[in-house]
DNA sequence: AATGAATGAGGCTTCATTCAT
DNA sequence: CATGAATGAAGCCTCATTCAT
């Protein structure tokens, strides 16, 4: 997703509105944004829009595909790709989220959370199947942890089923994004890393260096 | 909270007011109800509204402390009351948390979540003092958390800090709710218990009764 | 008008409204006024003004019949008194206008008008009833310059016809009022005070000293 | 101003919608006039208002310029231009005032005033920047009637200085205006422009021939 | 493929006014 | 005599969406 050289124009305009309205979204929430404010930041006419998406609820489902798509990519299987242990794997993955929330919250002044569980939340009740895709996003991230702590539990760390730990730890992450934005501290989420680690099995493996934390 | 004999007719239409808009907040988000809907759920004209908020924020920041006591007095209060060893408070409050979902979920067909948090991650970004509120409410839940991890660290079941599990068992809840939502699942929030009362030291307490799951 | 000893409590209340909606009405026009604020500055319940007056309408009404006593007792007939000869008497009267112009000016940073044709304009198409009584009020005030232009006329200052004259020195004096609002200049007052002063045929005399101009 | 043929159907649009604002404005005043009533007499959509302009505040700035742009062009350059002598000029802007609201009285049954300064007043508390805007006008208006004034100065009519008849003249324009709407009576624009006539060193000059006076 | 222009519906808020005590 | 409470109507504005070019 990273180098998409888009064969068509028009490929290009649609992925260009997307990414707009994912920023737009992920920074002020769905009802924050209108539709006029995403033609401002795409610099694309309103009326081109609504020729790449039936209504703003698509784009939202489009967007929420996206982000999906750019976390899997960007944060989970990078950091499966460029660890091999479990801690090492669970903790680049809270490094990279941590991060980004650091970042856009000194960028932003807030504290911005999950961009997938956002606009889910948010539209959840209104917008049925963009809950489910939520939920489909969500069945791959923790198939990701499930691995995990299939991986911890084949070195000795964890006894108990490995299934029921990436349950866990799914869930875990959940909270770390919802405490980090009542919070407004992004801290929130090296603290359920921690907490993480420690469920696996490394309770003494530090995700970020000390000096990084400044 | 409940039999509450407000002594002016004012404070009662305001309490009123308050309870038919939490319920549709709760129900349907903040942005998915207009003000004219609570006014006919409340069974009061618009201006009255008007009359005891300055606005609809207003409206959502007295919503949101409603919600906060009422979670307070019959779910933590509640249990930490009517039960005394710390797996048995903390299932309790599982119990009721799951109950409430269950029940609602079958009664409008969502899974409506922890009507605290949905309000206030829906307007975190435009109504800073929501989210604040939030976070003082939070902070007092975890309050009870980190005193069921003292009793359950003085009763040597848990050999850790009791303020840091206290904030695990915080973000837990926290995952709860959003796993629960996301999957449109009340049983997540059992999972989430089952994981919390494990941490707690007391993996094999059971929250509800197994012919109680119907 | 001023030391008003009314009788009963009721006429006490009267009065305090009219003044409090004078006051109002005066610094932030007719429609920039709610019969809440009116409430607000008289320290009375809404439904009290009410009892007094049959809308908001009667109540500019009142006012403005109290606007036109309080300027004919202060301004007109008070300058008439104190002084004799007829460009005396014209030069009291507008010392009398620029000084509460200046002064307003300087207490709400606005250059309020006369408080009678600012009404009377305002609500002239909606409320014709008021405009004819504010062509009466002008109407008394014509008489007083009229009188005025007698007296030149006798002192064989002015050849024309007083009645014209009159009538022109009224027009000039509203000329005065509005050049100074549009302007936000009180010193407009004493532009047009001094041409009035030089038709009457008194070119020279001035209408305050030269040091309290400050 | 009159044959504006605009390039593009935005502009053609918000003239029209200037147009029927201006009218409505001049008729019923700002605040008796609903956004909605506009937009029906303009037959346009209300968001089409708001298209053109950022609110109603901002509709009546462009309808004062739009006035003051009309009255300059159809009163006082006409006027100038189609005369010579420093009397019959002012006179036919006094003529022109005269019949336009003799007219608009006889159809609309209200004496409507100068449009520009009948909103300036209503609005000149609440925005400032439409009574600057009034007064760049009139500033525009006064220099005309002190180029008139230096010709009968020239042509030996009248002794003092031009400027300060000039300003006379102007104040005695917003006189004619506001004693007409409060007498309901369109001669009085008559009786000030004699009236400036004499005082310009024409006292013999009559604005309308007797027949047209009907 | 894209845009400028237009719209209908609805949202939030305020106001003058009335009722019951 | 006075007030706290309530209301219907209306006002301003915004939004998602569509049309014509």
């Amino acid at each position: 997703m990273n180098i998409q050289t888009f064969p068509t124009k028009g490929e290009r305009t649609r992925a260009h509105i997307i990414a707009s309205a994912a920023s737009l979204f992920w920074r002020k929430s769905f009802n924050g944004v209108s539709v006029d404010d995403i033609a401002a930041e795409a610099q694309v006419n309103k009326a081109t829009i609504y020729r790449y998406f039936a209504d703003k609820a698509d784009l939202a489902l489009a967007v929420i595909r996206h982000q999906g798509v750019l976390s899997m990519e960007h944060v989970f299987e990078a950091s499966m790709a460029a660890n091999t242990g479990p801690e090492r794997r669970l903790a680049a993955i809270y490094a990279k989220a941590y991060h980004v929330h650091a970042q856009t919250k000194s960028e932003t002044g807030d504290l911005l959370g999950c961009p997938v569980i956002g606009l889910a939340l948010e539209l959840s009740f209104e917008m049925p199947h963009i809950r489910e895709e939520a939920h489909r996003i969500f069945s791959q991230v923790e198939a990701y942890l499930v691995e995990i702590a299939e991986q911890a539990s084949a070195q000795g760390r964890y006894a108990g089923s490995p299934d029921e730990l990436g349950a866990t730890l799914m869930q875990l992450m959940h909270g770390a994004f919802a405490s980090a934005r009542i919070a407004s501290d992004p801290t929130r989420i090296l603290d359920a890393g921690h907490a993480s680690l420690a469920l696996l099995g490394y309770p003494e493996t530090r995700i970020i260096q000390q000096e990084q934390m400044a």
